[in-house]
DNA sequence: AGCACGCCGACT
DNA sequence: GTCGGCGTGCTC
């Protein structure tokens, strides 16, 4: 009889593997320890699932675990079951989602350097190394690089291999880089709730007894919090401040990065101290907040997703700002949607979750209106005043749209103007014949750029010069109608000389729009064009005029949430205005302005809300079912392929009467030239939803090349 | 993931 | 004939 342990990797499986616990670790290694094991021919990381004795030995030959973290730091078993509990939910390996609860000390993977030995220059000067090896070692000649840099350098996909056989031969060293030794904290103590009589914050309104109830017997509980972003703050700044001071840890999540800068204020104005927890935080910072928080000496954590994995306990209270924003959800690394994960985490410490948005999801405001849970603190803000205009964006910037803009420039006021669609024009068309010059590929126009005169489709990415010639009838080509930014620019800088215009977009690079915003902070750039993107980057409370052009088009996606998804665009659009002055808004749309465009500006949500929850009854989405899209994705496309019809053959099997949608061929949102193999299927139940869940796992570990995205539409 | 292994075409 | 590029399967 000896002792084993199961130990999970940060690898994108979801087996577990056992290996023996040799007698000089026996004391050491625990449940949630970091330890080092041999994996094939590699040695990796990972931690400590369970513990157990066995009287025999298993079938497959068992390995010893080489050793311990020397920091003996051990992840408190919560974030453990955590992690296991969210994989069953998104179906991303658990190994993977525990990697995002490092410490930082052993964050990220050693530096190596490369240099070429005397008898590697020997053999290059005489000219015997050949291929990939010889392009290899003559970058190398008098120099020391690293393997990443080469493998870029050479576009290889996979460098290991050659770098092992070279030094294997003596030709090259490999050396690790050293870093620096750092020290943090391992143990949090339960240190946080009080025996003093907690006094309640007051001022806090009727409804928010039950949530407050719940908060000081520990019971947990969901609630949803809707209302203006000051009232939101001002609420929030209180239960904070009462949860901390008495309860426990508080995480603060947001959708992405740059929000955390709209809490700045709030984060200033705490009793409790307060650290910023995100993956971009730099080392020294990083450190520092770790050790605050871990320490219990900062009980406030404002982050992003990140910050669910953080190992403090307990945690009294979750709050998810701007909880409609679809950045919660990432399909990018380790998968899994942020609201559902804070869900888990919450459930498991028995910390109350509040959900926080001016302008929340149907669902979610549905279900809480149900269940009683719904706190609405109102102050939705002034009513701009608003002028619709049906016609061209050009000629009205010649005429009305001028003349409304003009008195804001003059007075020094920045006007913004949203647009949804990058580049110049949707695409080239035929005055002729009406023939539209689309992707070989997609099936989709191709969308013109103007600076180069390229064509490119914004689904798989792909790049053509732009024919100057109808392939069908020999006209000339003419751009399409859509308006883009950039001809949105030449269009304002015609009708306004002497303005600067900056357009905020996408893929500019970071540098660039850093550069931007600034400009526009300072006032020098009074004229600014946009898209979603720009939205979370430019500064709130700035703008005196905003113009919407063409938000019909979002609109018109093939979403079942098209019209929650306007609504709530046009609300960030609005948070860009004054709050403080009467400030106007100018909607420029090809048919009749969009109903859930008119809700957002007159403030209507709870208008906007009974017709889309009607809509959702009648066709059946959620609340009323749960949608699941699955993505798969493999080597290669084809083999994607053939997964996608294994997948789809065994579902139409075990599950006979499941309603499914797709699959499609699709462009991942996050890396436009990959592609996955997408599905929809539509549940009704909860328990329908865990089942699936469970059968999918099964098929992904059958075949583990496969690789699965799951989302759950509730 | 990352590594080994095995298959197939290109080139000494 | 063998080198190396690429697809597939496995790791306790």
């Amino acid at each position: 009889m000896s002792t084993y342990c199961e130990v999970l990797f940060p690898l994108p499986v979801f087996q577990t593997f056992l290996y023996r616990l040799p007698p000089e670790l026996a004391g050491k290694v625990q449940v949630g320890s970091r330890v080092v094991a041999p994996l094939g021919s590699r040695k990796l990381t990972g931690y400590v699932l369970e513990i157990k004795e066995l009287t025999r030995e298993p079938e497959f030959k068992v390995k010893e675990l080489t050793s311990c973290s020397p920091d003996s730091f051990r992840l408190p078993e919560i974030i453990l079951k955590f992690a296991l509990e969210l994989s069953e939910r998104s179906l991303t390996a658990p190994g993977l989602l525990l990697e995002m609860a490092e410490p930082p000390v052993s964050r990220g993977k050693p530096k190596l350097r490369l240099t070429i030995t005397k008898k590697g220059l020997e053999e290059l000067v005489s000219g015997r190394l050949k291929g990939r090896r010889g392009q290899i070692m003559s970058l190398l000649a008098g120099r020391q690089l690293s393997p990443v840099y080469i493998k870029r350098k050479l576009k290889l996909r996979e460098i290991n291999s050659y770098l092992k056989s070279l030094s294997q031969e003596g030709l090259l060293e490999i050396r690790e880089k050293a870093d620096r030794k750092k020290t943090f904290r391992v143990a949090a103590p339960e240190n946080c709730r009080q025996l003093v009589l907690p006094v309640r914050p007051d001022g806090l309104p009727g409804l928010s007894q039950p949530l407050l109830e719940r908060l000081e017997t520990g019971q947990g509980g969901t609630y949803l919090l809707s209302g203006s972003l000051g009232r939101r703050q001002e609420f929030l700044k209180k239960i904070i401040d009462y949860s901390a001071r008495h309860f426990g840890f508080v995480l603060f999540l947001v959708p992405d990065i740059q929000r955390l800068e709209k809490w700045r204020s709030l984060e200033e104005g705490l009793n409790s101290r307060a650290v910023a927890w995100h993956s971009q935080l730099p080392d020294k910072i990083r450190d520092n907040a770790w050790n605050q928080a871990v320490s219990g000496r900062a009980r406030v954590i404002f982050g992003t997703r990140s910050a669910l994995f953080l190992p403090v306990r307990p945690i009294s209270l979750v709050v998810i700002d701007e909880e409609h924003d679809d950045l919660y959800y990432q399909a990018d690394g380790p998968s899994f949607d942020a609201r559902e994960a804070a869900g888990i985490r919450a459930g498991l410490e028995k910390s109350l979750l509040v959900f926080s948005s001016a302008c929340p999801r149907v669902s979610q405001y549905y279900r809480h209106r149900q269940s009683g849970t719904l706190i609405e603190l109102g102050g939705l803000g002034p009513r701009p005043r608003a002028s619709f205009y049906q016609k061209d964006i050009a000629r009205l910037l010649k005429h009305e749209l001028r003349e409304e803009i003009a008195p804001f420039l003059e007075a020094g006021s920045p006007v913004f103007f949203l647009v949804n669609r990058k580049g110049y024009a949707g695409y080239l068309y035929c005055p002729g014949c009406g023939h539209v010059v689309r992707c070989p590929q997609c099936r989709i126009a191709l969308n013109l750029q103007k600076k180069d005169g390229e064509l490119v489709c914004g689904y798989c990415g792909l790049e053509a010069p732009a024919p100057a010639q109808c392939p069908v009838c020999g006209r000339k080509l003419r751009p399409g109608r859509i308006r883009g930014s950039q001809y949105l620019k030449e269009q304002l800088q015609e009708a306004f000389p002497g303005q600067a215009v900056e357009v905020l977009e996408e893929g500019a690079g970071e540098k660039a729009a850093e550069k931007s915003v600034n400009k526009i902070k300072s006032g020098k750039s009074r004229l600014v064009v946009g898209t979603e993107y720009a939205l979370r980057r430019l500064p709130l409370n700035h703008f005196s005029f905003l113009v919407l052009v063409n938000p019909e088009n979002e609109l018109n996606r093939p979403d079942f949430r098209a019209a929650e998804r306007t609504m709530t665009l046009v609300q960030a659009v609005l948070e860009l205005a004054r709050n403080e002055e009467e400030f106007g808004v100018a909607v420029v749309s090809g048919g009749p302005p969009p109903e859930p465009v008119i809700q957002a500006i007159s403030r209507d949500y709870s208008g906007f809300y009974e017709r889309e929850i009607e809509y959702r009854r009648l066709l059946n989405y959620p609340p009323f079912s749960f949608l699941l899209e699955v993505g798969l994705d493999s080597r290669s496309l084809r083999s994607s392929g053939r997964f996608s019809r294994l997948l789809l053959d065994r579902l139409g099997k075990d599950f006979p009467s499941l309603e499914v949608l797709g699959p499609k061929v699709s462009r991942k949102t996050w890396r436009r030239e990959q592609r996955e193999v997408r599905l929809m299927v539509r549940l009704s139940s909860e328990t329908e939803v865990g089942n699936l869940l469970s059968w999918l796992k099964k098929f992904r570990m059958e075949k583990p090349s496969t690789r699965l995205r799951v989302r759950v539409w509730q």
